[in-house]
DNA sequence: AAAACCCACAACCGCGTTCTA
DNA sequence: GTAGAACGCGGTTGTGGGTTT
């Protein structure tokens, strides 16, 4: 019956990852793909003795190729702001729409900068009328707890709409040609640049663990050595596509047809190539 | 210098959905 | 068709580093 148990729980390690269990991760993946996750722990053998929950986070968060770290622009923020205007907390949708962010990076991010800058504003111009000026933001979230006539409701996402158009073809322009051609292919099955860039990933991890490592003790041994050598080794090969950067939104979802469809339809060429049936269907059963 | 506090972010948890035997 | 496990997502927590007192 079904399918067979996920990993018996016991002596399942938790906690951060530590560069080892990365180069595993990123080497079975080289080998077998990413996807069967739950294969991932079994077939990496004693090494990695990690759930294989937290194997597919671990790859899709951090290791994966074409993953942008760092400070986020003030396009990213925009984008951010006004597709989570639009969208609410669907964090994997608008990651969707900035490919090299993950959506737990947007997330945290959101919650921790975002957040507050917007109550910020809000509580600066409370004063002001909460939804007729043109300026004000207002039916800012899918999800909010107030209650709005339907006309006023409809007006307000409208409005949203439009800055989110304006904000989008902002963003868009100011993207420089060539990092933005990479984004809108996504990462090619077989680009040779793929493995390369994962292991990039995993030498900024290692830098960093490094780094942490030195402050905490000088004396205990690092694996720098041979890891950094396996990956060089390593990185001549090419492994198998990572998941692709998810894009869904079908035309004619309910509620969304006539207002919100507009920026995503202007989206769509953004990441021609990466439909990806599943999400869209998944992101549909949500409305 | 040390304790207290704050902040950012990586990772975990729970739940709904999808898949498969 | 059904049961049960995997998968994916959003919310939350834990931890480590930085700053302030």
């Amino acid at each position: 019956m079904g399918r067979p148990p996920c990993c018996d729980k016991d002596g399942v390690k938790k906690g951060p990852w530590t560069p080892e269990e990365d180069i595993l991760l990123v080497s079975y993946i080289q080998q077998h793909g990413a996807g069967n996750w739950r294969a991932v722990p079994t077939n990496t053998g004693i090494g990695l003795s990690r759930c294989s929950k937290s194997c597919r986070l671990r790859w899709t968060n951090y290791l994966r190729p074409g993953i942008k770290r760092g400070a986020f622009t003030e396009q990213e923020e925009k984008l951010i702001v006004h597709l989570q205007a639009l969208l609410g907390n669907r964090w994997a949708a608008i990651a969707s729409y900035l490919p090299e962010r993950t959506d737990n990076d947007i997330k945290n991010y959101w919650n921790t900068h975002l957040k507050k800058k917007l109550r910020n504003k809000t509580e600066a111009s409370e004063v002001t009328d909460r939804c007729g000026g043109a300026t004000t933001r207002c039916g800012s979230s899918v999800s909010s707890s107030v209650p709005k006539a339907k006309g006023q409701w409809e007006r307000c996402l409208q409005m949203d709409v439009e800055m989110a158009k304006r904000a989008l073809s902002e963003a868009l322009s100011m993207e420089d040609p060539v990092s933005s051609s990479t984004i809108r292919r996504g990462n090619s099955p077989l680009a040779p640049s793929t493995y390369a860039a994962s292991t990039e990933n995993i030498s900024r991890l290692l830098e960093g663990w490094m780094k942490k490592k030195k402050k905490k003790t000088t004396s205990t041994t690092s694996p720098a050595t041979s890891t950094s050598s396996q990956m060089s080794m390593s990185a001549s090969n090419c492994i198998a596509p990572p998941p692709p950067t998810m894009f869904g939104f079908e035309e004619g979802s309910p509620e969304t047809t006539t207002t919100a469809a507009a920026p995503f339809h202007l989206l769509e060429s953004w990441s021609h190539g990466w439909h990806e049936t599943k999400r869209i269907k998944s992101f549909e059963c949500h409305h």
